[in-house]
DNA sequence: AATCTCAACAACCGCAATCTG
DNA sequence: ACAGATTGCGGTTGTTGAGAT
């Protein structure tokens, strides 16, 4: 922390050089982007909005999890990568699963789903289990262990997607702004590219139920999209072109108001002033042997 | 209470791009 | 133009903690 607050954060291998630690730049320079950047949302899980926008955004970018963090403020390419490699380690499980026994009845957890979740278009993971691994990967489980469900990435109800055309990726941002975000996030002082509106029920549903009802209503999964008039169908691809920001592709072109790496260049020299030093040794307080983890 | 399973997280590694002398 | 150093990114693996059995 202190080397960030003299030099900023870069230079990491002068760390190593100058002897402030055994560590080697390159892992300092991770454990800064991971940990100890100011902002970070550790410990945070991932709201139902930022689960979407990396489904979105994954589809979109495939595996760019730098790019797709920079559209999650607080949220570093790890976060993203391991919440992906998550669920796509629960995906491969069920898919498995359903493989090995398929005429045994779901977990009681997801069958409490109940009467919704035969309608899924179960034929959409079955397929995609014979296509390519990438494939897959782009293509998350509509049934959640953890959670009641989610869907695929797409077909999107565009009804329940309300993109911003204004937004631009967290790097982008002025850094007052960016530098504002609280948890959990559904507080985001910052708009997201994908704000779904969630229909009001009589019954109290959870926000994922509450999102797959809105969509079943609108029989978005079966049959594909409806313009907003309800006719004809909407191709999904070309729906994401237009809702998706132009300035994507952009991102890293000539375009761009400031790139990631001028990010920080850009600072007023203060900044760092703002981010918590590390204590004196003299307040260091040992910690149970139960509790440590990783303190560097 | 002990063990097992699994999701989440942190860190390492290798490669590619970029920078610098 | 070139080589070495540095930085950034994505894949992978190891660790930890919580919940289930």
């Amino acid at each position: 922390m202190n080397h960030v607050n003299k030099y900023g954060p870069r230079d990491w291998s002068s760390i190593r050089s100058k002897g402030l630690l055994c560590r080697t730049g390159k892992s300092c320079r991770l454990r800064w982007v991971n940990k100890l950047r100011p902002n970070l949302k550790n410990g945070c899980k991932f709201s139902l909005e930022e689960e979407r926008i990396v489904i979105e955004l994954q589809e979109q970018f495939g595996n760019k999890w730098a790019r797709i963090s920079t559209y999650l403020p607080g949220r570093t390419d790890n976060d993203v990568k391991n919440f992906w490699s998550s669920r796509k380690k629960r995906l491969a499980r069920m898919l498995q699963a359903k493989h090995t026994s398929p005429s045994s009845p779901l977990p009681a957890k997801q069958s409490n789903s109940g009467d919704t979740l035969r309608y899924l278009p179960l034929t959409w993971e079955i397929a995609n289990e014979a296509s390519s691994s990438t494939q897959v990967d782009e293509q998350p489980s509509c049934v959640d262990q953890s959670r009641e469900m989610l869907l695929p990435p797409g077909p999107i109800d565009p009804c329940l997607i309300h993109y911003n055309p204004n937004l631009l990726p967290l790097e982008m941002m002025a850094p007052e702004k960016s530098m504002n975000v609280d948890c959990p996030a559904a507080d985001f002082p910052i708009q997201v590219p994908f704000a779904p509106t969630m229909p009001v029920l009589p019954v109290p549903l959870s926000p994922e139920s509450q999102e797959l009802v809105a969509r079943l209503d609108n029989g978005c999964l079966t049959h594909g999209f409806e313009q907003e008039d309800g006719t004809g169908s909407v191709d999904p691809e070309m729906m994401f072109s237009q809702e998706l920001p132009q300035q994507n592709s952009d991102v890293g072109g000539e375009n761009n108001l400031a790139a990631p790496d001028s990010f920080f260049d850009d600072f007023p020299a203060d900044m760092f002033d703002h981010i918590e030093s590390l204590p004196s040794p003299s307040n260091w307080r040992p910690i149970p042997r139960d509790k440590m983890r990783h303190t560097e």
